[in-house]
DNA sequence: TGTAAATATTTACGTGTGTCTATGTCCTTG
DNA sequence: CAAGGACATAGACACACGTAAATATTTACA
């Protein structure tokens, strides 16, 4: 296995935007977790995972929701799982995805944090 | 003029993500935010032109802080700006650019929001 | 075991992005 | 008003990204 962090590993680490500069690991492994969310397909699939009942959606659902190919949206379900936003569960036939709202709660942090 | 929104304009006027799903024109307004920010020269800049004295910083002391050429730190700023993120301000043959704290805030409320 | 449904992977393609070099513009000062 | 410094713009190029069609994989069930 690997020894690599996760980006949202990473982004756990670091203090506020406004509050120190970033060095170039700590924003290397940040912008990842930003690229993974920058895109309105993946910033509404997030949305309609994190805010369904229950914390997670079945792609089945999610499939429904655009009106892009399933392969699409699979493709951006995998980037936003590999990015650590998404968790990923194998039941029967369906897939289940839930949000990671830890993550996401740190990467607010890091943006929005306070100064002092 | 323009009648467009910009993003930073976009992100205030929605709940956060695990509260609604987003429709497509609330994403399609807020990914070129974070699609500015999805960078690790454009974050570390960020971070550097925020946690500045001030609140603001000289483009000469931005360029200093990187081993990229002039041309493309002034393209990452020019993306930083028209996102909303950065306003500039020419003061002599100097220009300062400062951080939108209240954008930063915005974008990290709709990630990090709480649910309820 | 074989067939259908749910999801993922592969491949391909047009478009967007990050970077550089070269050049332009604006301001200051001699 | 000429020259130089600070910053922006334009053009070019390699690479990454979003999407779709075709195909593979996994699971349930008759």
């Amino acid at each position: 296995m690997s020894l690599e962090l996760t980006p949202v590993q990473t982004v756990a680490c670091c203090p506020p935007l406004v509050r120190a500069p970033l060095s170039l690991p700590e924003a290397e492994g940040i912008a990842p977790l930003l690229k993974a969310l920058a895109d309105p397909v993946r910033l509404r699939l997030m949305s309609l995972v994190a805010s369904h009942e229950g914390g997670e959606a079945c792609v089945c659902e999610l499939n429904d929701a655009f009106e892009l190919s399933q392969p699409t949206i699979s493709h951006h379900l995998k980037l936003l799982h590999e990015a650590g936003l998404l968790e990923r569960e194998k039941r029967g036939v369906w897939v289940y995805y839930r949000a990671r709202t830890e993550a996401l709660q740190n990467l607010a942090s890091l943006i929005g944090g306070r100064a002092k």
